[in-house]
DNA sequence: CCCTACATTTGACTGTGTCCAACTATGAGA
DNA sequence: TCTCATAGTTGGACACAGTCAAATGTAGGG
């Protein structure tokens, strides 16, 4: 039994080709979209363990599911469609390039979420800060764009 | 010659009905999409120095005319439209409500933007950071949603 | 008053994601 | 090993937010 569909009985899902498959595209591609995903997922048909290609609504379904049991995080950066990446432990942030749109993870350096303190203002309950910092990463940044 | 018109022109743009009725719809409706926006204006259209309604494309051009001078912002939380506001001076984020979706302005307490020290991480430059807090708004923690 | 650059409209189109109903595979218990 | 309920998958239609391109209208300086 891999590693993987260990991970996947661990959070009561059926381990499923696709699903792996998926896991594995994160693993390889942090911070793609679903169409991202889904193109990763077909490159594994063609090699070893061929993993047929899953359609529009499966995919969604599978990443819903990962991300419902925690294995997945999603984040939606303005003008971009959502991405997805592995939930790791940590309780990070991220960056976001405004030149070309690379995204890059940044510790968060203040503690356990909500990593900030929540506002007093009229009685809101907050249970998470996200946080995205935008700029130019150090490739755009080099290059004067 | 109206507040408006003044404020339109000081930012090098004319005077249109369209942007004197976005900003007066603004000014009374902070945090709306771009629909709620072209209601408000049809509003406006009945009473007095009435405004035609205007197009859909007429609407995002005027959206992100405003935008580009400074006088309006633009934010995406997560799973919603985008929603506009006026620009202050200030540097303030937002909390959203899980339960109804309600935005909430938060006064930036750490300092003037980035309010947030830039992530040493890999030669990243940050010019802005952006913090939204999830949770639940004061009516509907009371009401336990 | 009249021109011209700027503003607006119209309608088709794209990208991203959701809904629904039917179909297929899986695996736990008999 | 068989069966069948449940979980997973598929395809197609659809909804929503936003964009593009080209034709038309208008504000405001001369």
């Amino acid at each position: 039994m891999s590693d993987l569909t260990a991970l996947l009985r661990s959070k009561g899902l059926r381990s499923t080709p696709h699903r792996r498959a998926v896991l594995h595209a994160l693993a390889e591609n942090p911070h793609v979209t679903a169409v991202e995903v889904a193109a990763a997922v077909g490159e594994q048909a063609s090699g070893p363990g061929a993993v047929s290609e899953l359609s529009r609504q499966g995919l969604y379904n599978v990443l819903e599911d990962l991300r419902r049991v925690g294995l997945v995080r999603s984040i939606e950066p303005a003008g971009s469609a959502t991405l997805f990446e592995l939930q790791h432990g940590d309780n990070h942030h991220h960056a976001v390039c405004r030149s070309c749109g690379a995204v890059q993870d940044v510790p968060c350096s203040v503690g356990s979420a909500p990593c900030l303190d929540a506002p007093g203002t009229g009685g809101f309950v907050a249970d998470e800060a996200e946080v995205v910092w935008w700029g130019r990463c150090a490739a755009c940044a080099a290059a004067g764009r």
